[in-house]
DNA sequence: TTGTAGGCGTTATCAA
DNA sequence: TTGATAACGCCTACAA
């Protein structure tokens, strides 16, 4: 590798020369500043970054941390987090959880975005400070230095529940993702107390189990089919899962929504396609405020509270009928 | 940041001490070692990659380089690259065109992949070198140090009109992507020579133009439905295109693969769902092939021939017919 | 078993 | 306008 040492010896001149050459000081004769220039083109130099971030500390790099590669959607947040990076003049550099305490360093990275369920809350908080700040979503965190941004699941299933309920649905299965997140408990719980109030409940063979993958809802609704009795409607925690329960559903002959309705909750790109009724989550957004929220933070001009933002429902006929008639379901 | 140094006062000892106890260095004593891991852990040390890559220079991290965040299929790829880099032990970092010329240095990463289209050749061609290899995805390059991974577009092409031939099509359109672009220019020449063995060729105002973007292939399909002549098929060269253009027909009042036919290319998601005929490439293992010479590159067992790898044709119904009929393409 | 000293490539300070 | 020197944090001979 060539240092600035070598061009230094090359143009006869002290590798401080070079320096200050190459970072458009004033100090350095046109001459010289040339015949430097020259020599880096010809001699193929690379400054080398990392010992750059050694003595000046500073990198204006954001790191975003995900590895599950295989849900579409992320793609927007990184969209979001990459757009909004370079309108403030910051790189992007993206790892996975296995190797993110690496690159989680102020000599690398000036702050990061986590997106990724395997990163440990406790790393997290073993990073973060206010010389480096962190944004977690769908992560709730209390800690200078890391703020959690946070998707109000409770309202927007509330939202979706009821208007299914008006529309006529009684009978409501819920497949569950991982029971453990969060997300999951929440949308449940939404679902729950909006039945609730409405004096419905789950049957405890309609509550299923997923994680969150296309293929445990093809599992979960042939498990569902040989149940005594189906619900009007499966109310799914993702949108993966819906499609594989969907796919179950049709290969057993069931017409879709005429037999069983099924709501979804991502709006992943197939969904549009299928006419899923499901949650649209702004995801390119969440990525552009994640990004916008953290570089305030590491000038010095953000807070550490908390913020959540809304998602909405989108109402779609394909798998959801408009209208169930109150009483008697089957009849379509 | 606490360093090595802070530790060593702590603990009593010298810096070296601290960074032989950190190595696991068998000179140090069992009672230090433990004070000196114990006072990592209170005063959360986080050792400073940077100036470990500065002495030893080495660093077993790979570099993805890849911006076009819309393009789902390079999820896959992604994923390939990843879990063959876990399973071979090194770490993964991922950053865009704008960024990858910090990143693609020995100091940060020891070798990286190049799927962007944004990435300068000459970039390619100034960074690579025995120590520091560069795959590069779809784009052939002769370099000591730069190996490129080609898609036969050629063979799998000709695979498929050949098909459509025997199906009994012979009116074609041809959708064009990026003129400029390698991929295209190939799926274009192996799509006219097999016409041309058969006596046929493409009108010239059935050779349409996009940019490989839905929208662009919704308004090729709008300009086509304006000529007097519709083709019996119209094949373009990505998958996104082609969505556009069914959408576009449908709208006409276009009955697919009736009235007219549609082939895409790719493979994405929602092709399977359309019954789209395309040509499925394999991108997981494209990835974790790429990954795969890359590291036998980087410890000096690769190569840097070019290597092809084939696509295959997904036949699918829902956009082609089974049989034509050879002489009269409308009486279906 | 521990400590000292030098070096990795770059930048900043200060002197020439 | 230039150059010498020290420093960033860590590693590694080598010396004690």
């Amino acid at each position: 590798m060539i240092t600035i040492k070598e061009i230094a010896k090359a143009a006869d001149v002290s590798p401080s020369t070079v320096s200050n050459a190459l970072n458009g000081k004033p100090n350095v004769s046109e001459k010289v500043r040339e015949r430097i220039f020259a020599l880096c083109e010809e001699m193929n130099y690379q400054p080398n970054p990392a010992s750059k971030g050694l003595k000046s500390g500073k990198s204006k790099t954001l790191l975003f941390v995900f590895s599950d590669f295989d849900r579409q959607f992320y793609l927007q947040i990184i969209k979001g987090i990459n757009q909004y990076t370079n309108l403030r003049g910051y790189d992007l550099l993206v790892c996975s959880a296995k190797t993110c305490s690496k690159f989680m360093h102020p000599s690398i990275t000036c702050g990061s975005i986590i997106l990724d369920r395997r990163v440990q809350d406790q790393l997290i908080l073993q990073k973060a400070s206010k010389d480096y700040p962190i944004i977690s979503l769908d992560r709730p965190l209390k800690h200078q230095g890391a703020k959690s941004i946070l998707l109000d699941n409770y309202s927007v299933m509330s939202e979706l529940i009821e208007g299914l309920y008006h529309r006529g649905y009684r009978k409501f299965a819920f497949l569950a993702g991982v029971e453990s997140t969060l997300d999951n408990q929440e949308r449940y719980a939404a679902m729950a107390e909006v039945l609730r109030s409405h004096g419905l409940k789950i049957a405890p063979e309609h509550h299923l189990h997923g994680d969150y993958t296309e293929q445990s809802g093809y599992q979960a609704a042939k498990i569902l089919l040989l149940s005594k009795q189906l619900p009007e409607i499966v109310v799914s925690a993702n949108d993966d899962m819906a499609f594989g329960m969907i796919e179950a559903f049709r290969e057993s002959g069931l017409r879709i929504p005429q037999d069983i309705a099924v709501t979804g909750f991502d709006d992943e790109k197939p969904a549009e396609a299928l006419g899923l009724t499901t949650i649209s989550v702004p995801n390119f957004e969440r990525g552009y405020l994640a990004t916008q929220h953290l570089i305030n933070c590491i000038i010095g001009e953000g807070d550490f509270e908390p913020v959540t933002i809304n998602a909405r429902v989108a109402w779609r006929n394909g798998t959801v009928l408009k209208q169930l008639g109150s009483r008697s379901p089957k009849d379509q």
